[in-house]
DNA sequence: AATACGGGGCA
DNA sequence: TGCCCAGTATT
């Protein structure tokens, strides 16, 4: 491992992007960096990251911010659940933890929306504790580096993954070496077409020896994508469009829509006893707005929205969960890139 | 152990 | 079109 860790450092010192996060030991930039780069690329996480720190320079400025502003910060880079858990910890460590950030592998462990990989990165890469954080990137190099075929996602491979990456991060470098692995296996050991001539362990790589870097590492089989039927009502009133928030445990909690119906082929009189249920008005004509629906996909649901113009007489109070629209609140309010895009 | 949770980039 | 990304929480 010793051979390892000097060709690591050596070649990350070199190499290494020049990214804003990598330049603090500020564990709530640290915090907040890790966070919005779960499961996003840096290209695209970034310029939110940029944005937060703008908008909220202290964990005590996100602190007292409103759930909705922090999400309309976050509109558009999706996995919703982290922002609400990003808004929930900063409160805690203000209100609970005397606003003393947590300052170790085990603490951060604590944290609603920090996992392994998050805690062993704020650890390492603020306080050099010596714990492996091990993210999609270094389960790849590894995979390879080592020849290891146990599927990734099993708890097999966590243990294992685990065991050999902590003999590689001691204590003297432990932010260092974390990030060099991530980095090499971001930029060196891709998943596809991996720039082994590049690569500072590839003298002691299995794969590259066995020429087998195109079937590490292992994967389980993709589950099945869901298909699901969106009506979107676009009700235009004297106050801007109609919106609902989304209440329910399901994609997109916390930001808003057009009033939903969701059903596939949902019949004209379904169409109007939802709405005037809900609204209460009594007079209505309805127009497709788009024939063949748009097709919105999500990791593991597509999505086939169709959109409704519904015209109607005065709308006398909205129902809860409602509001309007309009140019003067539409920065305000979050919604999903597929509203967006509508607005 | 399996599943839910977004959106975008790339070959 | 399918795969993958600086993963975590819930069931």
């Amino acid at each position: 491992m010793q051979e390892f860790s000097v060709a690591l450092l050596g070649w990350y010192h070199k190499n290494k992007r020049d990214l804003p996060w990598r330049k603090t030991k500020n564990p709530y930039k640290i915090w907040l960096s890790e966070i919005i780069l779960q499961q996003t690329r840096v290209d695209q996480g970034l310029k939110y990251y940029l944005s937060f720190l703008e908008h909220f320079p202290t964990l005590f400025d996100l602190a007292k911010a409103s759930e909705q502003e922090v999400l309309k910060l976050w509109q558009g880079l999706g996995y919703y659940s982290r922002a609400r858990n990003l808004h929930f910890t900063a409160k805690f460590i203000v209100n609970e933890l005397d606003g003393k950030f947590p300052d170790n592998y085990n603490e951060l462990l604590q944290l609603k929306g920090v996992g392994k990989y998050t805690a062993a990165a704020i650890a390492s890469f603020a306080y050099d504790e010596a714990v492996p954080a091990i993210d999609g990137n270094v389960y790849r190099l590894f995979s390879r580096l080592f020849g290891i075929y146990t599927p990734i996602h099993t708890t097999k491979a966590q243990k294992e993954f685990f065991k050999i990456v902590s003999e590689l991060i001691h204590e003297k470098e432990a932010g260092y070496l974390n990030q060099a692995t991530m980095e090499l296996g971001a930029i060196v050991c891709r998943p596809r077409n991996p720039d082994c001539e590049d690569c500072p362990l590839a003298f002691k790589c299995w794969a590259f020896e066995k020429n087998k870097q195109h079937e590490l590492p292992v994967k389980k089989a993709k589950i099945q994508i869901k298909h699901r039927y969106f009506n979107y009502f676009i009700i235009e009133q004297e106050e801007g469009k109609i919106l609902h928030l989304r209440e329910q445990k399901d994609i997109w909690r916390h930001l808003y829509q057009f009033p939903l119906l969701e059903r596939k082929n949902p019949l004209l009189e379904e169409i109007e006893n939802f709405i005037v249920e809900r609204f209460g008005t009594s007079h209505l004509t309805l127009s497709k707005i788009n024939e063949t629906p748009i097709i919105h996909k999500l990791s593991h649901q597509h999505l086939h929205l169709t959109f409704w113009k519904v015209t109607t007489d005065k709308i006398q109070e909205l129902p809860k969960w409602h509001c309007f629209v309009n140019e003067d609140n539409v920065s305000k309010l979050p919604v999903p890139k597929s509203i967006e895009s509508y607005i």
